[in-house]
DNA sequence: CTTAAATTGTACGAGATGGTTAATTTGTCA
DNA sequence: TGACAAATTAACCATCTCGTACAATTTAAG
C-alpha cells in the first residue's frame, strides 16, 4: 500500500558517466550466459536486462533486436577463440612435436571453453544461419589450418609423415573428439556412465585421440610414443 | 452481445473414429520434426497441433504437456535406434574386419539420422536432463558396447589387438567423429568449405576413421589396410 | 547558461503460446 | 437399449515476451 506517491520516486539514475563500451561488454557478457544457458528461443530479454546494469531498452539501443544481440554474441565469442589459437607456437617444434601439440591444444581449449561449445551446437541447431549472415567469422579459423599446413609440409618435407595426411581433414579429425568431448558429454555419461569425464579419464582420452591421430600420419608411430603431460 | 448465441453453432466434426494409438503416433511424428527442427522451446505445440491428425487437445491428452511429449519422441527415437544396432552380426567375422565394420556401420548409421542427432544435441543442450529422467533409455545403448566388448576379447585373444584397447573408449572415440560429422556440419562447412561433405569426401572421412581406429587397436595396421567399401 | 544530443527508465501493447474448460461423439457392456 | 467411460473437438484464457513510445535526465558544446 504505502502511499508515498507523492515521493514520485523516479528511479533515473542520478549520475552516470557515458560509457558506452561498457555498457556494451555488460549486456554481451550477461547475454553469452543467456544464450549458452537457454539457446536462441529459449533466452529471454528480459532476464538478460535485470541481469545488467542497464536497462532493458540499451539492448535493444545497441543490438536492435534479439536476433541482433545473439549474432554479436557470437561473433564475440569466435573472435576471441581465435586470439587464443594464435598464440600457440608450433613453428619451433618437429613436425611429429609440433601436430601432437596442436591435437593437445585443440583438447584442451575445447574443454576449457564449454561456454564456446555450447554457443557452436546452438548455432548448429539453427543450421549456421547467423555464422552465414557474420562478415567477420568465415574468415577466421583460418589461422589453425595455416598452421597445420605448415606442419604437414615440414613433416613430409622430413620424410616422417604420410603423403596422404590433409590439413582440412586433419582439422576435423582433430575437432571432432575434441568437440564431442564437452558437447555430448551430458548424453555420454548418462548412458554409459562418468568415468570418461574425470581427470584420470580426460587424460587417457587426450592420449588416444594423440595416438590416434599421430597414428594415422607419422610413419611407423606407436601408441604412447609421444606422451601427453 | 451477439445475440445469435441459439445458433451455437457447435463447430465439432460431424463424425470421427476411435483410434488412439493412430492418434498418438500421428502427434510423435509430427512433434519428433517440430522438436527436431526447432528444439524444445523453440518448438510450437500449436504449429504440431496444425500439422497433426488430431486436434491440439489431444496432445495434452496423451501426453500431458510439452515436456511430457518432448520426453515421449526422445525415447521412441532411442528406441527406434537400439533396433538398428541390433541387426549388426560382428560375431561372423574376424575381429579387424569386425572392428571395421562396426566403425563404418556407426559413421554411416549417424549420417543416416540427422534428425536422431538433432535430439541429442538438443537434449545435450538441456544437460540430458530428459534423457535422465527416463526410465527405458539409460539401459539401451548397451548392445553397442556389448558387441566392442565381444570383438575387443577375440582380438586380444587372437593377438591381433593391443592389450590397451578399451570398449568403453573405443565407443566414445568411435561415436565422436560419426556424431560431429552430422552434428556441426553447418558451422563447418560454413568455416572451411563443403568438400568433407560430398559423397567423395565422406568415403575418405570413414575410411580415415577406420584407419586410426584400427591403427589405435590392431597390431602393426597400416593406413588403408582395411578398405572402406 | 542555454540547448541540442545522448542516454536511460517506465509503462504498455500486440500478438503469440502453453494450457484448460466444457461440450460432443463413439464404443462397450450389462 | 441405455448408461457410462473413453476419445475427440472447438473455443477460450491467463500469461509471457518481444519490442516500442515517450518522457525524464544527463552530458557536452556554443
Amino acid at each position: 500500500m504505502a502511499k508515498d506517491t507523492e515521493e514520485e520516486t523516479t528511479g533515473r539514475k542520478a549520475s552516470w558517466k557515458q560509457d558506452p563500451e561498457a555498457v556494451r561488454a555488460d549486456i554481451l557478457r550477461v547475454a553469452t550466459d543467456e544464450f549458452a544457458a537457454k539457446g536462441l528461443s529459449g533466452a529471454r530479454i528480459d532476464d538478460i536486462a535485470r541481469m545488467t546494469k542497464a536497462s532493458k531498452r540499451m539492448i535493444y539501443y545497441y543490438f536492435t533486436d534479439k536476433e541482433g544481440l545473439y549474432q554479436a554474441v557470437l561473433e564475440r565469442v569466435y573472435s576471441t577463440l581465435r586470439e587464443d589459437e594464435d598464440r600457440l607456437k608450433v613453428e619451433d617444434l618437429s613436425p611429429v612435436d609440433g601436430l601432437a601439440l596442436l591435437v593437445r591444444a585443440t583438447f584442451e581449449a575445447h574443454a576449457a571453453t564449454p561456454m564456446f561449445i555450447r554457443l557452436v551446437m546452438i548455432e548448429n541447431i539453427h543450421n549456421a544461419e547467423y555464422l552465414r549472415r557474420s562478415e567477420i567469422v568465415p574468415r577466421l579459423n583460418r589461422s589453425i589450418i595455416q598452421k597445420l599446413e605448415d606442419v604437414c609440409a615440414r613433416g613430409k618435407a622430413e620424410g616422417v609423415f604420410r603423403e596422404t595426411a590433409d590439413p582440412l581433414e586433419l582439422h576435423w579429425l582433430i575437432s571432432s573428439p575434441s568437440f564431442y568431448n564437452v558437447s555430448n558429454r551430458a548424453t555420454f555419461s548418462t548412458s554409459f556412465g562418468t568415468e570418461l569425464f574425470g581427470p584420470e579419464g580426460q587424460k587417457r582420452l587426450a592420449q588416444r585421440v594423440v595416438d590416434m591421430i599421430l597414428g594415422l600420419v607419422v610413419i611407423g608411430y606407436e601408441p604412447g610414443q609421444v606422451r601427453v603431460e
